[in-house]
RNA sequence: AGCGGGUUGGAGUAGUCAGGUUAUCUCGUCGGGCUCAUAACCCGGAGACCGGUGGUUCAAAUCCACCACCCGCUACCA
């Protein structure tokens, strides 16, 4: 079914002009029995044009850097069948004209300007002023969907796979609606799906937010964008628009893109085991603590970081001290009030002297609910956060506590009556932060003894002032409980060597050995480095020269830029393979390995050579 | 090396597209207050020549040029 719409939209924009033939030269493996393969750029490996070095690949060298048109490398070879014969054929692609929308697409991202983050901004209009140019939409390749065209040079093509995967977006929907929605009695039936994607002429039309990470920007702010339009302009060239009229599919309303998220400074990585593991996190602590921090810490503009000693921190105070302790105030404050089975509250209750308070929380929401239409969740939390800080400098004000046990008098009114007003602002905050915390929403739902239901309450009317307030009579109880940065370390490190054993007893259960002779045949000597170069054309590489014997040295590349100093490293004492075949690593032959231990997490250090011993001598 | 992004008080961050009063918020810190609450809460203060240099402008964190450092992806390494 997807399939069949992708295929369906490739022969629209056909029929419409957007795509356009022509005739690219590529490489192409000849197989013994006469199959012709065509080879993408990097699986094409030859003799550099410019220093003649081998193992330049496609178009370009790793030795001299040097860039070249695919087709001017010398005796190509292909990388998957070295043997096999290869030559430049002339192949037949369509190409999408994105050029065609050059000028749409800049409107439409100038009228985005002010909703899109500036990451977002930034990268489109990179693409924007670089000049779109035609991208292929197919490609030399025998797995794919197929291309709908009659004729056999389009039989072992397929749709390129940036053309068909955005699509996924609307294509789901019309499978979803032809398989499940035709079914019910809805009289749009199979015609749903056009509820979220076609515009109507009411002007009310779905809201079409897209999330991903930064690596995905272009292709939801330009490529989307343009097929879109391409679908809506039947008529051709002249009639592309960035505006959507009545029954055209709908464009984006934000491409919300977030940049990365690191872990303690690195990329998270399981393999690596530098991760949260979520479900063990799970078990021991509160899924809230873990969703406010990443909320709060979110990379909308810039990458960042997650660090457990800020997350214990911030969790701590901001979450459980400032929002946490202050429904906890309100709750015991009020339950030591006498209660007949009603809520001892409402006898105070008086939410029309504190018109100016409420005024301010309802700006607090409204700003909370601006900033998540634009996705901005970092920016509607701290709105939020801000009605509970509010709630705890008006009970500091107000003191009920003193008036507790006390006789009635105006002052108690007056006080109690304030404790009323944040017994309603604990409801509203339940109501504000049921879609960043929901499981302590709930929970305080119903410690507040609320007998309607949470979902049905929108945030702008979360500050209700007029409803009943609402009892239950079980003692309160803390909703969080505070996180100990040390607890939470020694978990972590045990789990993460937890799964260390698990994957050395899976790797290592049996056949796994290897045999003492393999062993021999590697052959692991000491030597001193006595110099120590940067390597000319790689960020991570340094040529180091040790003596590998008496009078004898030799040149090895080694990856350590990252963690020495070419100071930290001449005259060290090392261990190297001495009998690993020479290889050239971006341009430089390297005759050996230098012996490193790595934890894992980013740490890596040299073996070195307790003592003084010749340069040379074996290691076993 | 190619492409993209970043640099704002001690830490983390908003603001940069569209230049314009005292540069935002959180944490930390200092002083005071409160004692209901999970050593928590409230009030106030100190702390930033907005990475550097030059330019445009009446006016620059914001625009332009150059430089430095950092990060990501690609490549490579242990």
């Amino acid at each position: 079914m997807h399939k069949k719409i992708v295929q369906e939209v490739f022969l629209n924009l056909l029929e419409y002009g957007y795509l356009e033939r022509k005739t690219m030269q590529q490489y192409c493996s000849l197989g013994t029995d006469g199959s012709v393969r065509f080879l993408p750029d990097r699986y094409v490996e030859g003799t550099c044009p410019a220093c003649s070095e081998d193992g330049a690949r496609g178009d370009q060298c790793d030795s001299c850097g040097a860039t070249y048109e695919a087709n001017e490398i010398l005796n190509p070879k292909s990388k998957l069948d070295p043997e096999a014969k290869i030559e430049v054929r002339d192949t037949e692609h369509y190409f999408f004209r994105l050029n065609d929308f050059q000028n749409s697409l800049e409107n439409h991202s100038s009228e985005r300007k002010s909703k899109w983050k500036p990451n977002v901004r930034a990268m489109t209009k990179n693409w924007l002023d670089m000049g779109l140019r035609p991208r292929a939409v197919t490609r030399d390749i025998d797995w794919g969907i197929e291309i709908p065209l009659e004729g056999i040079e389009w039989s072992n093509k397929r749709i390129y796979v940036w053309f068909e995967a955005v699509q996924g977006y609307y294509s789901c929907a019309r499978i979803w609606s032809e398989r499940y929605a035709s079914s019910t009695d809805n009289p749009d039936g199979i015609r749903l799906w056009e509820r979220w994607w076609k515009a109507n002429d009411q002007g009310v039309n779905a809201k079409h937010i897209y999330f991903m990470g930064k690596d995905n920007i272009p292709f939801h702010t330009i490529i989307w964008p343009a097929i879109i339009m391409g679908l809506n302009s039947p008529e051709g060239i002249e009639y592309i628009s960035h505006h959507v009229n009545s029954n055209d599919l709908l464009l984006e309303d934000n491409v919300s893109a977030n940049e990365y998220l690191m872990l303690q400074g690195g990329q998270f990585s399981k393999s690596r085991k530098h991760a949260v593991w979520l479900p063990a996190y799970l078990e021991r602590y509160d899924p809230d603590a873990l969703r406010y921090y990443l909320t709060i810490n979110m990379p909308e503009t810039h990458d960042t970081d997650f660090r457990w000693d800020e997350y214990v921190d911030r969790v701590n105070n901001e979450l459980i001290s400032n929002y946490g302790n202050f429904i906890h105030r309100v709750m015991t404050l009020t339950h030591r009030l006498p209660s007949n089975g009603i809520n001892p509250l409402e006898e105070y209750d008086n939410p029309k002297n504190f018109s100016s308070y409420i005024y301010e929380i309802n700006n607090y929401i409204d700003e909370a609910i601006n900033s998540m239409e634009k996705q901005r969740f970092k920016e509607a939390l701290r709105n939020i956060m801000s009605i509970s800080q509010l709630g705890n400098s008006l009970l500091q004000e107000a003191a009920p506590w003193k008036y507790i046990g006390a006789d009635s008098s105006e002052s108690k009114t007056n006080s109690l009556s304030t404790l009323a007003l944040t017994w309603r602002m604990c409801s509203c905050l339940a109501v504000c932060l049921r879609p960043f915390i929901p499981f302590s929403s709930d929970k305080l739902w119903k410690m507040l003894g609320n007998e309607n239901d949470i979902d049905n309450v929108l945030l702008k009317n979360s500050m209700n002032i007029d409803s009943k307030l609402y009892w239950n009579s079980d003692k309160p109880t803390a909703l969080f409980k505070k996180l100990d940065l040390e607890n939470i370390i020694k978990s972590e490190t045990s789990l993460s060597n937890s799964i260390d054993k698990l994957d050395d007893s899976v790797n290592n259960g049996g056949s796994d050995y290897i045999n003492f002779e393999d062993f021999l045949k590697v052959e692991m000597k000491t030597g001193k480095i006595v110099l120590v170069e940067d390597h000319p054309n790689a960020d991570k590489l340094y040529i180091i020269t040790i003596e590998d014997a008496p009078d004898s040295t030799r040149k090895v590349c080694a990856g350590l830029k990252e963690y020495y100093t070419i100071e930290d490293l001449e005259g060290l004492n090392v261990a190297f393979v001495a009998n690993l075949e020479p290889r050239k690593l971006r341009g430089i032959t390297s005759e050996g390995m230098l012996l490193a231990a790595d934890d894992g997490n980013g740490n890596v250090k040299l073996l070195t050579i307790d003592g003084d011993i010749i340069p040379g001598s074996k290691i076993r």
